[in-house]
DNA sequence: GACTCTCTGTACCGATCGGTACAATGTCTC
DNA sequence: GAGACATTGTACCGATCGGTACAGAGAGTC
């Protein structure tokens, strides 16, 4: 077929929303069925790995949108100013204002995470060294970056955490905006 | 029994490392009799609600204990430093340094969270309330309080999530300390 | 020792789990 | 239209799920 590509692109952002929504190991088959609109055997078919696969390739798809929108602008830009508020926005943007839950941060926390704890660590590794690179080209030293992004990742992460507990989206909002302020404030 | 109260506490730590290692899907009562070493049968005689209220209760027993250690004593405090400190400690103790997941972020995440809402938001709001009007008398505004107190709980769980997605503790106590810092900073 | 009453191990329940087998249906090529 | 091959729905698999039933062990009272 030649529109495969495109479908499993559509799949895959399906099962996304799946695993969001109830976790590797809530995401049951019948629920995976449902939101995908595929049987069984198309199913097992597109992914003869079964659920691990499918997790997989949406974690890679996860990583692929962040490295094309997120962390690739983050590694070019030469205007912090600039670069700092697109990564937010985009971050604003796929979170749906923290409505969406991270899941790669959920995977984290799970049980699942060691069956995916390469492509956990290399979402936020590769998050942090872009970030970091840009926040040293504005004056940070090596040390002042590194520790920058690591703060905005785990805001990020806890912002979603905390503005779900609470049922607030104005918990991510507010987060973002001052972490803004905290990444482009001068160098200690 | 006599003892039964205090069998109880001992089945409840269990049941919480159970689900904080497992989640509240992933846990199953396989799981849970080979951690409490209770068979089906005591199980379902000290929680007859099964599941459900195990893990209702656990979320109780660490609201309890939050309660107990931290809540309460930032409520009485007027030592800001000091008690700042001491919150953190506890914190940093809790977790184990960031080796120990969050349950009730944890909860927060998964599809569970529907069940738990109250027990969920209770546990941050009071924790938000308690911290906050310590920072209130510390000579912050209400509103800078809360602020601030929302951004001691989000950067407590991110660094839970990053610490863990990255398999790196060091996460956790520089998050900790990086906090200690800007909780006790001058009002801006 | 007989009577309670709390507690527990085991067998069992229907439902659902992730996964497989396979026949039937499409769709494309020639 | 024949043949090849990708795709699909359905029936089915053993295992495990959360939960129930219940007989009996254990401990306390008289």
């Amino acid at each position: 077929m030649l529109t495969r590509g495109v479908e499993r692109g559509e799949v895959l952002r399906a099962l996304g929303e799946v695993f969001r929504a109830h976790g590797y190991e809530g995401a049951s088959l019948t629920l995976i069925t449902e939101a995908t609109g595929l049987g069984k055997g198309s199913l097992y078919h597109l992914f003869p790995g079964g659920k691990e696969q499918m997790a997989a390739e949406v974690l890679a798809e996860i990583d692929g949108w962040f490295e094309l929108h997120i962390f690739a602008p983050l590694r070019i830009a030469d205007d912090p100013t600039r670069a700092v508020a697109a990564m937010i926005a985009g971050v604003d943007q796929y979170f749906h204002s923290g409505d969406r839950v991270c899941l790669v941060g959920m995977v984290a926390l799970g049980s699942a995470r060691d069956s995916f704890s390469e492509a956990v660590d290399g979402y936020f590794a590769r998050w942090q060294t872009a970030l970091a690179s840009l926040l040293r080209r504005s004056g940070l030293t090596n040390s002042q970056a590194q520790r920058r992004a690591e703060d905005a990742l785990l805001t990020i992460q806890g912002a979603l955490v905390l503005a779900r507990a609470r049922s607030d989206a104005k918990i991510f909002r507010r987060a973002l905006s001052d972490l803004t302020a905290r990444l482009l404030a001068p160098p200690a």
